[in-house]
DNA sequence: CGAATCTTTGAAAGACGTCAACATTGGTGG
DNA sequence: CCACCAATGTTGACGTCTTTCAAAGATTCG
């Protein structure tokens, strides 16, 4: 990716059908694209932060965000990734509250922002808009119910299964490739304890390590262990 | 609570102030009143199961309601205590998915049904109520963040001060009356490790106990226990 | 009053976190 | 381009929190 970032254009944005801007027409597209701002992130640059006051929206063109929350401790409980064509940052906007998360890119990043402005005056003027909006807060609240159930029932070597298998879906044909830290903040236990099961999972053959990155070999195997 | 239930206008419900729909004009709330049906539950009766198909919302006059999963080897995951005033069964109705929950009655109640239809419209004509709704939406998923963190990084017994502290919330000057296996079941632990804490608690001079009941004498002790 | 359900206690095993030391890696400046 | 340092990753040992199983009390409701 070019250092030197050049705006893209909405109309020209190959991710926007996988968006929940997928259903605008030329007309909405051309005015969200005149209203949008991109940016360029390199590795590991914040995107929002915990505690700070929502001004709009992040539409991540290229690259992939984690969505996290300090515990206590200060350790890090990551609670999504978020990939190209996924917009964050418009939950915490919606209730007037600061953000209760923050975002921070996982590897070089481009990034559209979308004022608040903006964006609400688009859900007010366009329904379908609107209604993709409440489909995706539902599918989150019951991504993270299912979530909350997994925390508090099941192993750290189920919970690695599982998340394996939702890495797949976020790297697609790439390897994975997340500090141990992250994943372990991820699954949600100690980095040690995570690598252990790493290599027990290596040692049974459901993946191959090379270096930090993790290729899934049996992903069946993984769904047996992760359940339903 | 009388067992022949009575319906009741939205224009005398006395909780509809704390609910979604406290904004809603004199017309707006006949509207309601009209479309709505309300019916009596005994305890422990369930409002709807999960992966059955959402056909409207359910409001509740007068009770409290478990929300919850059931988890892989079949135990419950309470996500979320209802109370009077909130409305429930909506997010899958948006994101067009059976769902995910279970609710069940915890004592008896009184709970009005708003069909899909009625209630979509409802939100199409009344942008008061869709803010309503996108707020809601958007505080429960920070809630459930939270949860996440703490499921993941907290003790049991961190979880439990936590967890009464909620309680207090809701059942507010009555004793909290939950079976040991719905509050083991909201703090995601063994109901015999529930009660050792609660016992340990006790000891400690936090809470009393009268039966099933809990009272909470020391809020600040458990403040202190449960964290930020 | 008795059956069924819910609650409590004990004992033992296991999963997981923590601490400490060591190995490896990747990025940076020389 | 290399060498070096800081950050990241790995391993071992140990303690403890939590679960599980089993069985005995206590309540509740018909």
């Amino acid at each position: 990716m070019n250092k030197l970032h050049k705006d893209v254009s909405c109309s020209q944005c190959g991710v926007r059908s996988h968006s929940l801007f997928a259903e605008f027409n030329d007309k909405e597209v051309d005015v969200l694209s005149e209203h949008k701002s991109c940016s360029y992130y390199k590795k590991k640059q914040a995107v929002f932060l915990e505690g700070s006051n929502p001004r709009g929206v992040f539409c991540i063109n290229k690259g992939k965000v984690k969505v996290f929350t300090m515990g206590d401790e200060g350790k890090e409980q990551i609670i999504h990734l978020a990939k190209e064509g996924e917009i964050i940052g418009y939950r915490s906007m919606f209730s007037g509250q600061p953000y209760q998360v923050s975002a921070e890119t996982l590897e070089e990043c481009n990034i559209c922002f979308i004022s608040k402005e903006n964006f609400t005056s688009m859900i007010d003027s366009n329904s379908i808009l609107r209604n993709g909006i409440l489909s995706e807060l539902s599918k989150e609240l019951n991504e993270r119910s299912k979530t909350i159930t997994q925390m508090s029932q099941k192993s750290v070597r189920d919970r690695l299964a599982y998340s394996l298998i939702l890495l797949k879906d976020i790297y697609q044909d790439e390897d994975i490739n997340l500090s141990r830290e992250d994943l372990a903040n991820l699954i949600g236990t100690a980095t040690e304890t995570l690598i252990r099961l790493i290599k027990q999972f290596k040692e049974e053959g459901f993946i191959e390590i090379k270096g930090r990155k993790i290729k899934i070999v049996s992903l069946s195997a993984l769904k047996t262990i992760a359940g339903k």
